[in-house]
DNA sequence: TCAAGTTAGTAAGCATGCTTATTATATTGC
DNA sequence: GCAATATAATAAGCATGCTTACTAACTTGA
């Protein structure tokens, strides 16, 4: 090993991070669309439990509010979600995908699940799956660590 | 699983490095120190290579060069590292860590070990050792795809 | 009922980490 | 020797993702 802090597990969480990340964004750019991981996890969400409002999906995709809201922001702006003041409670923002949101999602999912097995190609099956396997169970433990832990955990 | 994108890689890893970014903030700050994992990775590096430039410095940890270049003004403006220009090279910068960039890295490493089995400690001692050997093996096979390549893949 | 506390959303600020472009300097090939 | 190319560092721009602080609105309980 060359250097103490390549061994270091936070070191290359954040590598893998910059993989998946960099994967994520050539691999659709290159089919044409122009979509962030983050911006795909709240589409996802909206697709799912259409209605909620801004922090609920922050806390179902484990951001920060405040980072949520600038994303959203973007999503409204392209056309992708709509969002509307709640009746029930005028403080919350009711959230639904557009049709163009929705036709994106769909268009766009399959390529997003190819991106996950490209990014874990580097593994054997079944090393993929003990990654999956161990990384869940680190996330789930670390949950409270976190600055915005995920609202309903696995 | 109550969304789909929870069993994704991608949202898998990019909420281990939330996870491993909050750690290390929350533990260093409560010690008493102001820093950053990157800036901590800076340092690691000079102590163990002194003399190297910036672009060498940015291949060895994996970062993009413009980015480095900020972190060091942050390091230089704190009075941690030097920088001169190169005898052999005028277009690079030498650097060396000062006395206090040394002492703080010297203060603060076993701190930052703790940190790393803090952060996977929710997983059994032998599940922590096949983890990291897994996120190597991803990181090593991944460089290619990153935008800032590991120059010396180990 | 109405004061105290909580929650939704936004704003401003800051660091990270990338992009492209520019400047200065080295190197290479003819 | 010198033109073409490559490299080191910086700058400007942009998105992410956090912080604290604020306003508006809701909830709770004495």
């Amino acid at each position: 090993m060359a250097l103490e802090i390549h061994g270091m597990a936070g070191h290359l969480i954040r590598r893998l991070n910059q993989i998946s990340v960099s994967v994520f964004q050539d691999r659709l750019k290159a089919a044409g669309f122009d979509l962030t991981p983050v911006q795909y996890a709240c589409l996802a969400t909206l697709d799912q439990k259409p209605g909620i409002d801004q922090a609920t999906l922050a806390g179902l995709i484990a951001y920060d509010r405040a980072t949520i809201g600038t994303v959203l922001d973007k999503l409204d702006t392209k056309g992708l979600v709509t969002r509307k003041v709640s009746p029930r409670d005028r403080r919350a923002r009711e959230m639904h995908l557009t049709e163009n949101g929705r036709a994106l999602y769909r268009t766009v999912t399959p390529l997003v699940q190819e991106i996950q097995t490209l990014m874990t190609g580097g593994l054997e099956p079944g090393e993929r799956a003990e990654f999956l396997r161990l990384a869940a169970k680190l996330a789930s433990t670390g949950n409270a660590f976190s600055r915005a832990p995920l609202a309903e955990p696995d």
